[in-house]
RNA sequence: UCAGUAAAAUGUUCUGUCGCUCCAAAUUUAUUUUGGAGAGGAAAGUCCGGGCAACAUAGAGUAACAUACUUCCUAACAGGAAGGUACAACAUAGUAAUUGUGUUGUAACAGAAAGUGCCUCAGAAAAUAAACUACCCCACCCGAUUUUUAUCGGGAGAGGAAAAGGUGAAAUGGCGGUGUAAGAGACCACCGAUUGAAUGGCAACAUUUAAUGCAAGGCAAACCUUAUGUGUUGUAAAACCAUGUAGGCUUCGAUUUUUGAACGGCUCGUUUAAAUGCUUUGGCUGUCGAAGUGGGUAGGUUGCUAAAGCUAGCAAGUGAUUGCUAUCUAAGAUAAAUGACAGAUAAGUUUCGAUUAUUUCGAAACGAAACAGAACCCGGCUUACUAUUUUACUACAAUA
RNA sequence: GGCUGCAUAGCUCAACUGAAUAGAGUACCACACUACGGAUGUGGGGGUUGCAGGUUUGAAUCCUGCUGCGGUCA
């Protein structure tokens, strides 16, 4: 982890089985215009966070709209991720995460960015109670 | 000079920080470093055609679908090129009228004399030729005028002719003349039509000429006929790898049934008691074990990018295009990479100042955008679009 | 990625193979009935037939291209 703010292939989120687990079994909540959905586990196997991006092709019609936002939401959480991947590792916990894009509008970087830091920070916040019960 | 419309071409720079995918090398053995490469003219729509792959496949016909002036181009096409014909607009020449020439544009442009069907309303009649109204002649009756012949009006009858009927999107060649009781291609001139011949052209077709009085409307983006073509499914195709659990099938070996009770881990197993499935030692059936087999699920690799390729030159052709030579190698992702931020600048835009105004000059600010994102690959078509340039047309203003 | 269907009044649907005022129910408005309201009865308004072209004398219907919304296969 020499380079903080990478972002590489094994921290995607991929594969049918996981996606569809992530999606039935964990907790979600919203951060207008985004829409976070989580499961924690305990081992860290690999990764501790896997994160995967989506927005709908009913608000977006056009794919380059549809990539401009995903390319963004990546760009913003790679950018914030350095203190939350480093609260969970000192928790020893593994997290899988999925960003939906709620939104009609297409936001700029600046707000996507501050709404991202956000969602992050709540997701830390339920965090804390979980690491207590496991010590 | 500016604006608009249509068509065509191009469709975009550099620096820094952080980051993504692939390739190569090095280092290290699973990480890092360095270097290189990284969306389009439409990648889109999926409307056509082909490559490639799997499956199917004796031959012929029918059905279904597609195509449809001619010749050529092409791997192929519903695409393209060149030409023909028709229509429309404009310009121009001209007639009593139909027209001729040029430019631009459009055409799903085979067949209506193979057959079926449709053509509301209006109109005498709407598809096959006649009826109706009106027209003309003949003789008769009645009335009026009149000396009579005769003339006018009305009625009913025999015949002639198919011109007139102004409705309709569409009415059985057009215009003029001869002719007649009235008329009619009945006949004549010109134009048009049909058929034959000659000439030119690869052909569509054109021109010339002769004959025929003219032979019977439109719709095939109605059914249809004729000619030609089409096996089906699509890279999520297809091939391979690892996994080898549950259940299926095959082979081999061992064992072979039913009922009750008790115990345990309770759709099962063990122990025990009673009766001993079909049958012929064997076999059937069931159970256990081993091996094989073909599928399902999720994953990985190949398919995957050197090709009907790009660029330049020469040659052939009116052109689409083709041939030769040289040069180059240029995305390959898979919950799906090619981005974010900051800055500079070209074209350009806006504002301010100078100037009577335009032009021009100076300053400042904004400023790489529109349509749009590869998903096996090519050739087309269709649709979307910023700015600039070119061509054509239209309109307006200013100047001369 | 492939295949396939639909679009008509505010809503639910007709109009078959082209024919001229695009129809029905419901909803809406007015009037009648009632002390008032509902129900009922009578009358009325409301449509660029998704958009743009073409064929035709004539298009909701036939053809072509767009737009939007579904369905289905893997």
């Amino acid at each position: 982890m020499e380079h903080p703010n990478s972002f590489p292939k094994s921290e995607h989120l991929y594969g049918e089985k996981r996606i569809a687990r992530v999606f039935t079994q964990g907790e979600a909540f919203i951060c207008y215009p985004l829409r976070v959905v989580f499961l924690i586990d305990k081992k860290s196997d690999t990764e501790p966070v896997q994160v995967m991006v989506s927005v709908p092709k009913k608000r977006f019609k056009r794919a380059v709209k549809r990539n401009r936002i995903k390319r963004l939401m990546r760009e913003a959480y790679r950018l914030n991720k350095e203190s939350f991947v480093q609260n969970l590792i000192e928790k020893q916990l593994q997290i899988q995460i999925a960003f939906n894009y709620v939104s009609d509008e297409e936001l700029d970087f600046i707000a996507i960015e501050k709404k991202m830091k956000i969602a992050l920070q709540k997701l830390i916040e339920k965090i804390e109670p979980l690491s207590d019960l496991n010590c």
